[in-house]
DNA sequence: GCCAACGTTGGC
DNA sequence: GCCAACGTTGGC
């Protein structure tokens, strides 16, 4: 079982939509970024865990956390001409963007601050603390995922 | 809203 | 394949 990082921004969608929906699963549609899309193709299993991180927003940090019940599929948005997510040069003989299911676990009383995990010694490798790192999937290793665990729910 | 740091596009 | 221009992300 590995550990990612999934961005969102709460404005759009964030951890208390997730928790309200049927299920409490959504598909995490919309990944248009090829190193993003390659590790849900590649390496995101059904069982992995993710932190839910809240992006652009007033609270920037990790809200809680969700579960991966789904495995890399075809995300429709690309073939829909009404949805934003568009992508004319897809079809579904040849998809160029995946999605993946994700299903709610918890939500943390505070948001672990960005400000924070750039504190925690820890915290060397992963891509937020990394300047201008913008990825909206990365992995999280193991070690890490502990330490920020412990300080959220501290 | 600013701006730095990327990623993508397209002319050559 | 290079690289300038452009668009986007995302913290502050």
């Amino acid at each position: 079982m590995a550990y990612w990082l999934f961005k969102s921004e709460p404005d759009t969608f964030g951890i208390d939509d997730l928790a309200a929906r049927p299920e409490q699963t959504e598909p995490w549609d919309g990944v248009r970024n090829y190193q993003a899309r390659n590790f849900m193709r590649d390496d995101v299993k059904v069982g992995d865990k993710l932190f839910f991180y809240h992006s652009s927003c007033k609270d920037v940090g990790i809200a809680g956390v969700a579960e991966i019940t789904q495995a890399a599929y075809a995300d429709p948005s690309q073939f829909n001409p009404e949805s934003k997510y568009f992508d004319p040069k897809a079809s579904p003989d040849n998809p160029r963007w995946v999605c993946v299911n994700v299903t709610f676990v918890e939500k943390f009383k505070r948001v672990l601050p960005l400000a924070k995990i750039k504190t925690m010694p820890e915290i060397t490798e992963l891509g937020v603390v990394k300047k201008g790192h913008r990825l909206s999937i990365m992995p999280v290793q193991p070690e890490e995922w502990d330490a920020l665990y412990q300080a959220a729910k501290g």
